[in-house]
DNA sequence: GTGGATGCAAACTCTTTGCACCTTG
DNA sequence: CAAGGTGCAAAGAGTTTGCATCCAC
């Protein structure tokens, strides 16, 4: 029973996503690891996601809506505002108690998601 | 310029909408609309849906990871628990200023969308 | 009768998979 | 050198679109 490999893809893959300031589509994986390997390949990269997420070295992001998208996990509970100016996403954390008044009764309350959507501060200053 | 005709597809796919306890996907409304329409297609059903989302009589409920469903608008705003046993989905209402509460300074809110996941009463009964 | 609506099939996007080849350990 | 990983292309799932036909008005 050999384990894992340490490939150069995987490599490049993690590295994206250790240097992204947001969660990346698979495209985004893609097109950003490419630079260092450049025969990567999209079904490639989605192995490998799928790898990552098993281990939960890499957590899913799914805006309504939108394709899923890719961060890496250990990063704490946080959700995301998305602003409609710029699109750029913009993590937030701090929810707990929020969340539990909306329960009803007899309801056990596993995980959430939350997603705000609006203007972020440097559009808001635009305006 | 002449308007919207009414057809017996869009009829059935609204009156399904007006019979669903929960929002329906795109398949499911098709499957339960052809008992009255036989002939209705699955083209049919989005080209429907994508009239009725822009006239705001439907509603798309995404939840994270999952294909989109469409539900009635005018329900006013709610949000959704869903069931990890028996998959149901609850309408929850109720959410107000609690989700002011995160977002980060001089960024402007402008909506926001919020999913509950666990266990539903009945199921916890069971347990 | 005429133009919007429909049905079918093809096209598209995103993701997964089969298979031969390559590479890591 | 053996087994896991990779690349490519084909296959899938879900949604959209082109086009000839149909039917509501």
């Amino acid at each position: 029973m050999m384990s894992e490999r340490n490939t150069r893809q995987k490599a490049a893959v993690v590295r994206v996503l250790e240097h992204a300031s947001a969660p990346l589509t698979a495209q985004g994986i893609l097109a950003k690891a490419q630079k260092r390997v450049p025969t990567l390949s999209q079904a490639t990269v989605y192995r490998i996601l799928k790898v990552l997420l098993k281990k939960e070295v890499v957590a899913t992001v799914q805006l309504p809506g939108e394709v899923p998208r890719y961060e890496l996990a250990g990063k704490g509970h946080h959700h995301f505002f998305r602003c409609r100016q710029c699109g750029s996403m913009y993590a937030v954390g701090g929810c707990t108690d929020l969340i539990e008044g909306l329960v009803p009764q007899g309801f056990r309350l596993e995980d959430h998601e939350v997603f705000l959507f609006g203007t972020c501060s440097s559009c808001a200053r635009d305006t």
